[in-house]
RNA sequence: GCGGCUAUAGUUCAGGGGCAGAACGCCUGUCUGUGGCACAGGAUGUCGUGGGUUCGAUCCCCACUAGCCGCCCCA
């Protein structure tokens, strides 16, 4: 028989890894608590045409990287439907927000998600088939405040916040505006006519973006081409007031809560549903994939997926590269020790040793059970590797109910009351 | 989807057309109620999968699969 392996792209998350995972979406729930932010879980498939109309059909996520596929029809009566996995989850959680009427509340919604994510792409270092993403998103109606630039900032400094907490260090922060629809159709139009003279210089992806996407020319990497797309002109220019105005108060804002952030005119994103502020955090250690999390307004998303008007927004961060990132600065994660290793002399102690186990499991200690068939010595190998502690468990400890505690960072062996063993061993090593 | 590199023990890797190797880890003993250190011994495995060339392939060739790196794009 073929041996069954996890399909390309996606992998399994082992001990002691997904220790770190859960610090870090244990820390992410810490800091949006802080901000007021509540959880919400939406289904990881939906109908494709949320994701075709919200993410946008000619983003390269939609036309080549979804998991789509048609959904029986279980009956005559039923239709069949085109179902997708999520890709992304923002289109969801604006879905769920039209769906249950959150706009109705008169309220500003602070969502925040934790989940798997699907797009069908050739795997690499940080980027995988199936990955975790961390994201929130402020969404409202207008008289909520939804359209303030208080709350870009404010994530903004929320972001800056967490990947403190979370101990990465040497993040930079992107920020640009992309203005409106309109704005952004100007300025292609702008861009469109700049490149006519020069593109003939530039790389061979270059001269195909300028037709099919000219915002991606401001994403190339290579060298010779970068003195000529410095005279292209810059998006900027092309904003209306009121996008300069919002702009400019996200950064006064920024600034005064002193965010670092860099001014990054190239910062054009990929999702269709982006106007005004975009933004990136990125790290480098990352390879080609430098970003740790992507983001940015979303002001007309509800209509186009048929909602009302609500202003939002929102990122996700790209939860396996936070973990990697946080390995390579820190590639020796210390073992987690247990409290006690309860080592029986003979299987006649067995049984003793698991009401033992129990008594201190249920204080909150950490306690790991060893085997009365394990020889003594056999036993404290065990024991050294996975406990701070070991406690034996024999004849004469049964006898006088009085234990035997080694330390094994000092090295000092202790008798120990029956009754006072939770506490003796809960003290710190050395204590 | 395209290009480059890679795949050998649990792990990290060396090797090379003719008996499969190292280090670490693991097991046993020196030590029948005491770990780490030391010493002595031991087991590792379909050499990624399938085909081809050859007297003989883990090694050479082809395909596939997977990983890494880059492109595209993105978290």
């Amino acid at each position: 028989m073929t041996t069954l392996k996890a399909v390309r792209g996606t992998r399994d998350l082992l001990p002691p890894e997904t220790a770190l995972w859960n610090r870090i979406e244990a820390t992410a729930r810490a800091v949006f608590a802080r901000y007021n932010f509540g959880e919400i879980r939406t289904p990881v498939f939906e109908d494709t045409a949320l994701f075709s109309r919200g993410v946008g059909e000619e983003t390269d996520i939609v036309s080549k990287e979804m998991y789509t596929w048609e959904d029986r029809a279980r009956a005559q009566s039923e239709k069949t439907q085109t179902l997708t996995l999520r890709p992304e989850n923002t289109a969801g959680v604006v879905r769920a927000y039209i769906e249950h009427k959150l706009g109705e509340t008169g309220q500003l919604q602070k969502l925040y998600y934790i989940g798997p994510q699907f797009r069908r792409e050739r795997p690499q270092k940080g980027r995988y088939r199936q990955f975790s993403q961390i994201g929130a998103e402020v969404i409202g109606p207008p008289s909520a405040g939804s359209e303030s630039p208080l709350r870009d900032a404010e994530v903004l400094e929320m972001l800056a916040t967490l990947l403190d907490e979370l101990g990465i260090e040497g993040w930079t922060l992107h920020l640009n505006s992309v203005g409106s629809s309109a704005d952004r159709a100007r300025y292609n139009d702008a861009l469109r006519a700049a490149l006519v003279p020069v593109v003939g210089q530039m790389c061979a992806d270059c001269q195909r973006r300028a037709v099919t996407n000219p915002l991606r020319v401001l994403d190339c990497k290579v060298p010779a081409d970068q003195p000529i797309i410095d005279t292209l002109p810059v998006i900027a220019d092309s904003l209306d007031e009121a996008s300069k105005a919002h702009f400019a108060a996200v950064t006064a804002a920024l600034d005064a809560a002193g965010v670092p952030y860099t001014r990054n005119h190239r910062l054009v994103r990929g999702l269709d549903y982006y106007t005004r502020t975009t933004f990136e955090f990125t790290h480098g250690g990352l390879g080609a994939q430098n970003a740790l999390l992507g983001g940015g307004r979303y002001d007309g998303l509800s209509e186009m997926i048929g909602g009302p008007k609500a202003p939002g927004i929102g990122f996700a961060m790209g939860e396996d590269r936070l973990v990697l990132t946080l390995q390579t600065q820190n590639p020796a994660a210390p073992q987690v020790l247990v409290d006690a290793y309860i080592a029986p002399v003979g299987e006649a102690m067995n049984a003793a040793a698991l009401n033992l186990a129990r008594e201190l499991r249920r204080q909150g200690l950490w306690v790991e059970l060893g085997d009365g068939s394990f020889r003594l010595k056999k036993s404290f190998e065990a024991a050294d590797k996975t406990a701070r502690q070991i406690v034996i468990l024999g004849e004469d400890e049964i006898q006088t109910g009085i234990l035997t505690v080694k330390n094994f960072s000092t090295g000092v062996q202790t008798k120990v009351p029956r009754g006072e063993l939770a506490v003796f061993l809960a003290e710190p090593a050395g204590a």
